[in-house]
DNA sequence: AAAGCTAATCTAAACGTTTCGGATGAGTCA
DNA sequence: TGACTCATCCGAAACGTTTAGATTAGCTTT
């Protein structure tokens, strides 16, 4: 800038005003500075400026894991709608690890981001220290924390498998497997309560042992519905509570010789984009991911632009149960059918 | 650092000493300063120190499309690696459009990213005269653009798509549908080259009303397949060049009433986690994506720690065909077979 | 014609670090 | 005792901006 200022022989201080607009210059230095930027090729420093203006117009982002397509859509379209804004950001993908998230969201603090949007692997009581001890703006995504005070946009997670083991329940299952994902996320609690409901609702007792804990991993789930499928008197159903243990469902029901749907149901939570092609076709709780990371994004940028400034909001959008065939009646239904 | 500087009853420099390391300073001040330290709960401040030293250890990367599950897996072992080695990394996804594109990679690069890791969308001249202007170390994944000095890490594609199509073509497919990639990319151009040569080493002629373009986009590759699909002559197989258009694919044959591998058998490029236990199971090329991430995090670190020096290098990797049963024996070979 | 006003431009401090060269004081040596 | 050497520590400039306030010049007003 100091090389714009003299090519055009002003100072800096009318440099910086021509590229901001933030004062009025005479058309002709306008045009003197304007041509030596061409020339020199100069673009202002973005760190310079931060440090000055202290704010950087990032934001930053970390998720549990990036790997997971659910996360991966909606850091799509927030990384769509913050940079259409002017933001850049900073991504972290902890592996489901609250150490490292942690350690990452005191990087990304340290860097100064002007807000965070934050999908957590868990809440222990550090992330609660850290992020009390800071004034930008945060968004809690997917999964909240008790004890922080941050804005959030999450699912109705209990009424959705609610209503996925009520679909199950209906159609004649009574012992369903239920693959759960780590308690110490909100998530993981709640798809499990709605699980709860939904049975007690339909007067079926709970047993405990129809419960495993896959901790939203695959290799995780894999074992948990080992233990299902061979137990004594084996469920009839499983439900998973996110896509990637699905998977680890599916090899397990693989390799132990059985069939899905024939001699194994399996619903679970997040849809696939290729869920109608492949076989079975998975019958999922469909998140609105599109919706999840628009709301996110514009809730962050009011709160960045003071035009929300009121105490934490919680959005909290709705699943829909995408009904497809991995799931089929219970053997007694279909009997009583042709009965 | 001012305050802490001032409850320790010492001068700045002497803190920025003992905070680096970076001179020798006794015991009693070091005591001191830390405890001052730790009772202001001083952070020091990242931006200021990236003006000053003029690195921000932070490193800027591009892809495609984050979207898609290949660039999701290499992006999570990059950020992985990254973070270990101290660096932050600054995310963009431009939806395989250059325009957008060249302009995110831009942003970064005013930001001072210390290094740039870029999945191209494509290269136009605009791209060539961002990269030609920096001065950072940059290296390109999956996808090359001549002209543009750089590092790249990259797949053998036109080898990999070799062994794939010969892999059909000793199956007894004659007419076998190519859904293209953008010829915009290194490696759309260098797959369908792959198609080509074994076409031409097996003696199959090239139909040129067989190889139509998906743009390495799903619903592209619907349409192209369609076209495919209800031409006279039909494909008995069809090779999808990503992963997102064989989604399209199947989709189309879908639609049109047909059954894969039944009707027709398909290959494509990229695997999945699922590949294996949803029916059809894809016979796919697999990328090596962690040594993918590795090789490119290594690259990168060891030229911003001035390890290399030389010319740009390139390494190309190898992918794997795993055989699976979505593309099955031509009709013309079971035959012959019974007979 | 002096004073006052306005518009345009500039000077210089500040943002929070790092780092170079210098200052201080104690110990060593002749 | 004076000079010299270390070992510590500090002052201040610098990184590239932004911006409040000062300055200047040209007009208007009385």
């Amino acid at each position: 800038m100091l090389h714009v200022a003299e090519a055009a022989r002003v100072s800096v201080a009318t440099v910086s005003a021509v590229i901001n607009g933030t004062a009025i210059v005479s058309p002709e230095l306008t045009a003197r500075i304007e041509a030596a930027i061409r020339d020199i090729g100069y673009k202002r420093n973005a760190i310079a400026r931060s440090l000055k203006m202290g704010k950087t117009r990032t934001i930053g982002l970390t998720v549990a894991d990036i790997t997971n397509p659910f996360f991966t859509d909606v850091v799509a379209v927030l990384q769509e709608v913050l940079h259409r804004a002017g933001y850049a950001v900073m991504l972290c993908s902890n592996d489901e690890d609250m150490e490292m998230q942690d350690e990452q969201i005191q990087l990304l603090l340290d860097r100064m981001v002007d807000g965070l949007i934050i999908a957590p692997a868990g809440d222990d009581a550090n992330l609660k220290r850290i992020l009390g001890g800071t004034k930008v703006p945060i968004v809690l995504i997917d999964r909240i924390c008790d004890g922080v005070e941050a804005d959030a946009v999450i699912l109705d997670n209990q009424r959705a498998v609610f209503d996925a083991t009520t679909y199950m329940l209906q159609l004649g299952h009574r012992r369903i497997g239920y693959v759960s994902g780590s308690l110490d996320t909100s998530t993981g609690r709640d798809r499990l309560e709605g699980y709860h409901r939904a049975l007690e609702a339909s007067g079926v007792p709970f047993d405990e042992t129809l419960v495993r804990f896959g901790n939203f991993r695959e290799a995780d789930a894999y074992n948990a519905s080992m233990q299902l499928l061979t137990q004594p008197d084996r469920p009839s159903a499983i439900f998973s509570a996110n896509n990637l243990m699905v998977i680890g469902v599916m090899k397990a029901i693989r390799d132990i010789g059985l069939s899905c749907p024939e001699d194994v149901s399996v619903v679970c939570f997040d849809d696939f984009p290729w869920a109608d092609v492949f076989r079975p076709q998975l019958t999922a709780v469909a998140q609105p991911v599109r919706a999840i990371g628009e709301q996110t994004a514009q809730l962050i940028l009011d709160r960045l632009a003071g035009r929300i400034e009121d105490e934490p909001r919680r959005l909290v959008l709705q699943g829909r149960l995408m009904i497809r065939n991995s799931c089929r009646p219970h053997a007694s239904l279909l009997q009583g059918a042709t009965a």
